[in-house]
DNA sequence: CCTATCTTGAACTGAACAGTCCAAGATGTG
DNA sequence: CACATCTTGGACTGTTCAGTTCAAGATAGG
């Protein structure tokens, strides 16, 4: 059992992502990441360090993971705001709908955690959601919208898409899931409408 | 130091909810919670049971408190349902900006550890979103705006009061928060307006 | 002032925790 | 086949956890 690295590194961290963000930071002991990812205590501080630096890793992972496919959807609906938000919700609503990952969202969760979190934590957690809000103001900075708009408008959806990890822990329903989003889009619509 | 109670039940009621809303559950240990309501933990047990009653009960205690807050919102615009949604958000708004209790909000935190809670406990924040939507539906089921309408609404200003928990525990500014909410009620009178 | 009653603080228990260590043994090289 | 190298599993350490126990002593009633 020796000599080379016996395991898939990026398997193994999509299992720790999936049981932080199942489980959160505290309640996912060492058992569980060992019990999740196959590999034993040893292994994991080898390979990873601590459950800090693992932990850390899963949230990079799952920013960057995510990241790309909101990012991919809001250039999908190049030069079309409504499209491009549009997908953007999409990404989230289906992952949602998707029954091999949890409900939520990691770095929700772990901006909730911030008062107990290792400051590096929670210092991603807050980069990624301003990440985020970059990404939506670029989107929605066009000439259909004034530049406040794009940044207020951009601040609520990243608000309204954090909202939904929430209610999908509160088991709402996918249709109600779908109304949260639809009412902010009725929103942006009608700003866009009201220059364009 | 005996015979009697030596401490206000309503007082350490609170010191504890504040305990829990701020750290969350998994990271409140009994010397946490005897640090902050100065009692020890045998008082702690014999006269609230385990850390789950305990958790359970701030928890009532939470959701009654701010839920009154809401209802005495909603109905302060009665008849006026632009006036009542408002003054429903300035609850949580002024709520996180007060420096005496934590950001975020119980429920919410709650709800997003509902997979690692007791399912008591994870049952009562799932109800405790469930009345705030019903309390919404209420004051916004007016001849201004359709059934329906009033039920969608209702969906989407819970999740977008409990955006605010996410994004002010994510250091989002006051400012932010308030471009949060007013885009939704830009939706909302919108619809109201269409009809009436 | 005496006694039964009740709260309290501190010590205790067994379990779970994060993190460390090392012998066993599989691997690749020569 | 032999040896040096590196991963691995499991045992170990010290700490912290939730929950229990109980003697010390304060209180209230007679």
């Amino acid at each position: 059992m020796a000599g080379k690295k016996q395991f898939d590194v990026d398997i193994v961290l999509d299992a720790a992502m999936v049981q932080f963000w199942r489980a959160g930071y505290a309640d996912t002991s060492l058992d569980d990441l060992s019990r999740a990812t196959g590999l034993n205590r040893s292994s994991i501080y080898s390979s990873f360090g601590d459950k800090d630096s693992l932990y850390l890793r899963c949230l990079n992972r799952y920013a960057v993971r995510y990241g790309d496919r909101y990012e991919q959807a809001l250039s999908s609906g190049a030069g079309e705001p409504l499209r491009a938000i549009q997908a953007f919700f999409e990404v989230t609503l289906q992952r949602i709908a998707d029954p091999d990952v949890p409900d939520g969202c990691l770095v929700a969760q772990t901006a909730m955690a911030t008062p107990v979190l290792s400051p590096a934590i929670a210092t991603r957690a807050i980069e990624a959601v301003g990440l985020q809000r970059a990404r939506l103001r670029t989107a929605l900075n066009t000439a259909e919208l004034a530049e406040g708009d794009a940044e207020n408008y951009a601040t609520h959806i990243v608000a309204v898409n954090q909202s939904l990890a929430v209610m999908s822990r509160a088991r709402a329903s996918q249709k109600q899931l779908r109304t949260i989003v639809d009412i902010s889009m009725s929103a942006l619509s009608q700003a866009l409408h009201s220059r364009g």
